[in-house]
DNA sequence: TAGATTGTTAATCGATTAACAATC
DNA sequence: TAGATTGTTAATCGATTAACAATC
């Protein structure tokens, strides 16, 4: 028997329950139900556990989820029980305001000196942006760079996911509007507010 | 004969098609394909070609696409031949990055003075930011919002949501980690590096 | 026991792809 | 005409939902 590969769509809503039952957390609750789960959400109560039970089975039959349990639970699934690196590529206006974002703790990153910040002066020697990826990826917890920042023009992008390529960086989140070519095995998300705003436009007049 | 409504998949990949497509054109392209442009992307051909056949019929068998025209054309279709005003909410690390980020230019937003910042200082005195946003709108081209971007306490958060709703605004970009409550025709879109990041994570060891 | 909610199956719905006639 | 590529149809694939037995 063949384990079907988890559908990418699926490991894409895990974050989103995971920040509403951190939520209930925060407020003090102890279970859940999918059904509760679905309305904060706007998502069906049959999708959430449909989700969930790809996984295990995290619940119990008329009493719901335990809500710590559940966090989890999905913290395992996503490797966010403990904190990942993330070198920041650029000290400019978004690479300064990530660096300062509050929004990783708590969420799998960046807990303490976990963040490395690249001024794009120094990326753009690339040996010594080798260097400086590997040196601080060994000094923490080797190999771990989940998230990588950058702007500027399109070559120097490319160029730059290379080279953090080459230094053993796996997963790129881009705040730049291009796409990258990365190797098999790189994961890239990509985050372009003129896209978002784009797709409503439509739906405006 | 019912005209079905465009399914949202579909509108949210315009605009991935006309970024790929305004580069092409700044590289000085007069045609593409189908293919070309699916490669560039990701995409296969037949969606591209099945997307677009929902709007009309913009390309000449044998040939392909006319580069100028198909961005016109899908700029008509997203609303985005003339720009939109913007007011960022909040001016803390995030707005005010948002606030000069050069990358709304020619991609619907925030020609010179559509651009409205407010400090959450003033957006706290609720009478005053309404003021301010309306005041704004009307001097500008009347109720075109489409975007607004705001950090903070949940509860403020969607006390300002409330406001912009009240004032007229119709569509928001959130970079705040909640899900909004808005009424009926009133677009969200959301922006959370957490989730992308921990979207990777997953396949990551 | 009665009520509630899970995990799972089968049915439905929708999106993607393959294929090809039309035609530039 | 020959080659290429569209727009569209039908076939395939995958995701969502409804329903319910299992069980807390």
């Amino acid at each position: 028997m063949i384990n079907k590969p988890i559908p990418e769509i699926v490991v894409g809503r895990l974050p989103q329950y995971l920040r509403s039952l951190q939520r209930m957390a925060r407020e003090g609750r102890q279970v859940t139900s999918s059904q509760e789960l679905g309305e904060r959400l706007g998502i069906s109560a049959a999708q959430i556990r449909k989700d969930l039970s790809q996984f295990g089975e995290f619940g119990k039959q008329g009493t719901g989820y335990n809500i710590p349990f559940l966090i989890e639970q999905i913290q395992k699934i996503l490797h966010i029980h403990h904190d990942w690196d993330i070198a920041v590529v650029g000290a400019g206006d978004i690479g300064s305001a990530v660096a300062r974002y509050k929004g990783f703790t708590d969420r799998g990153f960046m807990s303490g000196s976990s963040l490395t910040t690249i001024p794009l002066r120094s990326v753009r020697r690339w040996e010594s942006l080798w260097c400086t990826t590997m040196r601080k990826s060994s000094k923490l917890s080797d190999n771990r760079h989940p998230g990588c920042y950058d702007r500027r023009t399109r070559l120097v992008r490319q160029e730059v996911a290379d080279r953090l390529v080459e230094a053993g960086v796996k997963a790129i989140l881009s705040y730049a509007p291009i796409s990258l070519n990365v190797p098999q095995g790189v994961r890239v998300q990509y985050i372009d507010p003129s896209l978002h705003l784009q797709r409503m436009t439509y739906y405006l007049c």
